[in-house]
DNA sequence: TCCACGATCGGCT
DNA sequence: GCCGATCGTGGAG
């Protein structure tokens, strides 16, 4: 299966965002290959309050402001990380969270990455933006990362039809309600709730 | 120097 | 099902 190339992401980032749904998202840990498929995004632009990149660049959102195809991740909450993907040209700071996944490869991992034993719910394991980053051990240390590499890519996966995508307002943010810009695939059991 | 911001879990009701 | 605890970041004062 083909990654994703650099064109890819420098593409306008709610058309990115929209694309990245049924997309597989691979971290590479050794030997060991970590993976699931993209089922929730959310697209943050520059002019966006709700954005880290709003109030221009700091040193934490530096990655932002790469090219398309870089990793953001951050720190919220005192205890969580989300991971986004960088997207459009280099310098504007725009890019879209991943906020769940369904898994495929290394899931045995990702419950241990999660002391996850909740074996009724097993959707509970990357249904949210720091599941999903815990699930597949990204931290800090990866923000900045190229995808464009061989630790952390993103593979072709499966087309998602327009017509199996929905578009509403994005969760967690106290600005910037008036845009809808989450997107989920159709009945897919493994987006967060809300 | 302070204060707003934000995801998840566990414990309680 | 609701409530509290958790803290780094960056803007405002």
């Amino acid at each position: 299966m083909q990654n994703l190339p650099r064109s890819f992401y420098t593409q306008r980032t709610l058309t990115v965002a929209k694309e990245l749904l049924g997309k597989i998202f691979v971290h590479k840990i050794g030997k060991n290959y970590l993976s699931g498929m993209i089922v929730e995004t959310e697209a943050y632009l520059f002019n966006d309050p709700a954005s880290h990149a709003f109030r221009g660049l700091t040193e934490r959102n530096k990655p932002m402001f790469n090219s398309g195809g870089f990793l953001y991740v951050y720190f919220t909450y005192g205890m969580h990380y989300c991971a986004n993907v960088v997207t459009y040209k280099e310098g504007i700071g725009e890019a879209v969270l991943i906020r769940a996944v369904e898994p495929l490869d290394g899931i045995e991992i990702m419950r241990a990455n999660r002391n996850f034993k909740d074996f009724h719910h097993p959707h509970n394991l990357t249904n949210g933006p720091a599941k999903f980053a815990q699930a597949f051990s990204l931290t800090k240390i990866h923000s900045g990362i190229d995808l464009c590499g061989k630790e952390i890519f993103i593979n072709e996966g499966n087309h998602i039809p327009k017509s199996n995508i929905v578009s509403t307002t994005r969760i967690g943010i106290s600005s910037g309600m008036d845009k809808k810009w989450r997107f989920y695939i159709k009945a897919n059991e493994w987006i967060s709730k809300k």
